[in-house]
DNA sequence: TATGAATGAGTTTTCATTCAT
DNA sequence: TATGAATGAAAACTCATTCAT
């Protein structure tokens, strides 16, 4: 994730980025932290720059308002997420492992950053109009990748030819979503990566016994 | 849906019983309308009076306060169709056909009531209060009647045995939430309820060509 | 000034007026005192209301927000204002007595309600904004009411023809306001109104000598 | 206008002197379009910088504060004119010609300097702070040089005699200054210097026909 | 001199809720 | 029951000013 912050700053000589790099990236992961503790409505602003170590004033050089903090997280996690998938699944061949590989990285994710995966799960879908955003945006990116794994298989004669693609990865996005908003809400916060194989076998082979 | 609100009031003389309930669903009916629209935190109360055609000071005689008025919207849908559900799955014998059927009812009742749909896709999620209220009492008992028929089903050997019956109901309930959830944010409305044998297909039969 | 008070007000049973106009009335009033006091800018809402024995909040049941309290004060006593001068007027005969008469309404309004007169040379000339409100609406009313009389003294041979009435509107507006201001800044302050004979006498002679 | 300006900035060495002049007065006209086009409260001193050309820390070694630039700008513009003032009297012998000279002066600085005339007949009214300053420093020289001239035609026989002079001075500021506002506010900007030959006209024989 | 990133004080406005009628 | 006027707490955001470089 380093990477998406570094581009919020501007560069200059190398001694200095690293503070101001760290100002910007402060303040969102202080923002992730606030935002899943307190919700995004009740969290104040004032309480992110607390958290971030700088003065209100300052979240508003880096950020537009409170929304483009809300927005800024999910874009930085999805962004980052989107590319280390793209490479993580060049490195398989079987669609199979393909979609094994990217369950396991969502999921991971979530579990190292749990911050994230509580503004993901909950923050974000607070009114039509972040889910709108997301949907058209980073949701479809997410979808489109899922699609070309399935489209691959099918052409492959693994996954069914006859199915809409586009089901097939709302459906399995759909799943993987449950997932972790059930391991987000559970205090006891088992293992969500364990979650991985029983699901893709299900999605995998479906419920119905094959001699049934 | 009469007796939810009707629990909502407090019971005085028969003659003004009907005069309550009717005003006490016109308030749940008008938070849904104005809650969908405007979204829960952005809605105002004096909207919703106004819509319901009452005073503002009313809402606080059948309700609690705002939460009360979110809270209540819930029960009251859930509650509804969890008996409607019961009585349609009475109906049907085999496992297959209840879940078709009990798809069918959950995507038609969306269907129905738009202003339901947004305010159960949407809206529920603000805060994990409401998403944790949610999870231990009704999606539980949703899930529940999930669980029965698929252990149902094991038992009569057509579902997989070795399945956790646990996991295959938030599955086939993460699935059948996400295709929800893509109905009411795309605007352009196709059918929900055309989605639910395609996507119980893939549930049944798994993604994976069989021969493969 | 009661009237336009009372206009702001809904009208319900006799006893309760008082009150319903008082609060309407005490806001204005209260406003006028510290914007007077404080300047706008610097003055607060919490502080009017506060000297207005209201709730903050209650301010904004009467009045938009802190612009319209300016302005609310501005077109309330100018439209009195108006009003009083018509009815004035009308007990004249001569063009010149009319608006002798005319100036000393203007100068003894503001030396019975200082704080209007404050409200009116400093605050109101704040912004391009309220001064064009204000020139498009009371002052064209205003210069409108000078140029008929000067227009009827020009008719009866009273004053000189060739003069464009509008230019001596003008005129004599400039003149008077600028007596107004120097009154307000003035801290000794002299009497307004003992300044009508002195300044009309110019105004309607000159200042050559007639056999210069 | 050099000399004012440099008063305004601090003397090194000769080189640099050009420079900082010239960074002091690009500054000082930057505020006068800001002020003029955003309104005093409104315009931000950023904005001045940024119109300036110079960085925002830059305007705090020339200017006190945003109260200085207002300031300085009226000091720095009423000077000049004062000093125009006097050199342009001297060349006239008669009072009403000097009059006329003065008022054509005065307009024409304005028609010539848009912003500084919105600057002069908005921005500084805003508060009794600024109009007192005013009053009792520029406006009271302006005052004088008018009461010189009045007085002195009162001698020679030409203004009648028994007129107060300050009066009469006040009434002329009054009178030019509101004609000033006047072509301000007025957006079709008809000529302001048009204007000096009928006013004076009112002003030297007044309204009233001398036969009457 | 010049920069511009950082500061943090300060205020309008909204709206859920109450309660006298 | 029903009303709706009144309350008042609460927070996002701006921007003049500073100061380390």
């Amino acid at each position: 994730m380093e990477n998406k912050v570094k581009e919020a700053g501007r560069k200059t000589e190398s001694g200095e980025e690293k503070t101001r790099y760290g100002k910007s990236e402060a303040i969102l992961r202080a923002a992730a932290k606030v935002f899943a503790r307190s919700g995004y409505f009740n969290a104040k602003v004032s309480e992110v720059a607390k958290t971030a170590g700088v003065a209100d004033g300052t979240v508003y050089l880096y950020f537009k308002n409170k929304d483009d903090l809300l927005t800024s997280i999910f874009s930085w996690a999805m962004e980052e997420f989107i590319a280390s998938a793209r490479a993580e699944l060049s490195r398989a061949a079987d669609p199979r492992e393909k979609l094994r590989r990217f369950a396991q990285l969502h999921f991971s994710l979530f579990e190292r950053e749990r911050d994230i995966a509580i503004v993901f799960q909950i923050e974000l879908r607070h009114s039509t109009k972040f889910m709108e955003q997301f949907s058209t945006t980073y949701l479809a990116e997410y979808l489109q990748i899922l699609r070309n794994i399935i489209e691959e298989g099918q052409l492959a004669g693994i996954f069914r030819a006859h199915l809409n693609s586009k089901v097939v990865a709302k459906f399995l996005f759909g799943v993987l979503d449950e997932m972790a908003t059930n391991w987000v809400l559970s205090h006891k916060s088992h293992s969500l990566t364990a979650m991985v194989d029983p699901v893709l076998d299900i999605f995998f082979n479906g419920v119905i016994e094959s001699n049934a």
